[in-house]
DNA sequence: AGGTCGGCCTGGCAGC
DNA sequence: TGCTGCCAGGCCGACC
């Protein structure tokens, strides 16, 4: 699943090939990709504006626009963006769902298996700022981003700590991967309260966020089944998983076998020796 | 108000 | 073999 290191991988591939372009067309082939706006309606607000910049703020893409204009797109479980060279055929792409003509005749088409995936035009900064600021936490890889911070975000609260890394007003870009990469390399059970954790237990969870998320980074991330970069390449961040996925294998700290549960209703890997369990609630007796 | 859960959607796979 | 039904999961809205 696209993820913070797989969405900043595309923007990174892309960002300067689409900076100071025009969009000469814009075909949005699927009308569940702006729902509930209409597709005729953000195909003409996107023809003829020139794109600015393309930055990413938790897994949304977002292509600032001229005249105070901005395309956000969310990949959800199987969206792609892809770039297709010019003369290259786009029309055979599997799961075709938009096509972005530029001016140089190189066009940006989102594909989506599954359709979850999300187009939409935001006018003006105010708006754009309300619009992320309501839905989304700190970015973990800005400096402003530390323990102290995590710590506050959690306190008081009971939801087990995978919950609270995946919900996105919390700490922005974490999905069911590095989560579960980084409460392994912190050794905390997913299942325990957050707000029960030590300071201690803060500073390794950030450290352990940070580390999974760079290491996500450094591989141009994980292609578990759909996603691919934006030129069409698998990532190589799968091959890199320390307990994402390795039901049975063994522990690489301590040797044991890696375990799944369910955390937050998500498939879930543990190490039930390095990440220990937090006590069940008594159950009050007959 | 915080937390949990079902729905959205499709392909793959288990089971009969 | 071929069909049905279930599962995966990010986000949102409904519900408790």
């Amino acid at each position: 699943m696209p993820e913070l290191p797989e969405v900043e991988t595309i923007r990174r591939q892309l960002a300067e090939r689409v900076a100071g372009r025009t969009i000469v067309d814009a075909q949005v082939l699927d009308p569940l990709w702006t729902a509930p706006v209409a597709p005729a309606e953000v195909e003409t607000a996107l023809r003829g504006r020139a794109v600015e910049r393309l930055r990413r703020r938790g897994k949304y893409l977002i292509a600032d626009l001229d005249e105070d204009r901005y395309l956000v797109m969310h990949l959800r479980m199987t969206g792609n963006l892809l770039w297709v060279a010019a003369g290259d055929d786009a029309a055979d792409r599997a799961h075709l769902r938009v096509r972005l003509v530029l001016d140089d005749g190189n066009r940006l088409v989102f594909t989506d298996q599954r359709r979850f995936g999300t187009g939409v035009v935001i006018d003006g900064r105010e708006l754009l700022e309300r619009y992320l600021d309501a839905r989304l936490g700190p970015e973990p890889l800005d400096p402003g981003f530390t323990p102290d911070v995590l710590r506050a975000a959690a306190h008081g609260r009971r939801a087990p700590v995978k919950a609270f890394l995946l919900d996105q007003r919390r700490v922005a870009g974490i999905g069911n991967i590095y989560a579960d990469e980084a409460l392994f390399r912190a050794g905390i059970h997913p299942l325990k309260p957050v707000g029960r954790l030590r300071r201690a237990d803060f500073e390794r969870l950030h450290a352990g966020i940070v580390a999974a998320l760079e290491k996500g980074l450094a591989h141009q991330g994980a292609s578990i089944d759909d996603y691919r970069d934006a030129n069409g390449e698998q990532g190589s961040m799968q091959n890199e998983f320390l307990i994402h996925l390795r039901a049975g294998q063994p522990c690489p700290r301590c040797g044991g076998p890696v375990t799944k549960l369910v955390a937050a209703g998500r498939g879930t890997y543990v190490c039930r020796n390095c990440q220990r369990a937090p006590r069940r609630r008594r159950v009050p007796a007959p």
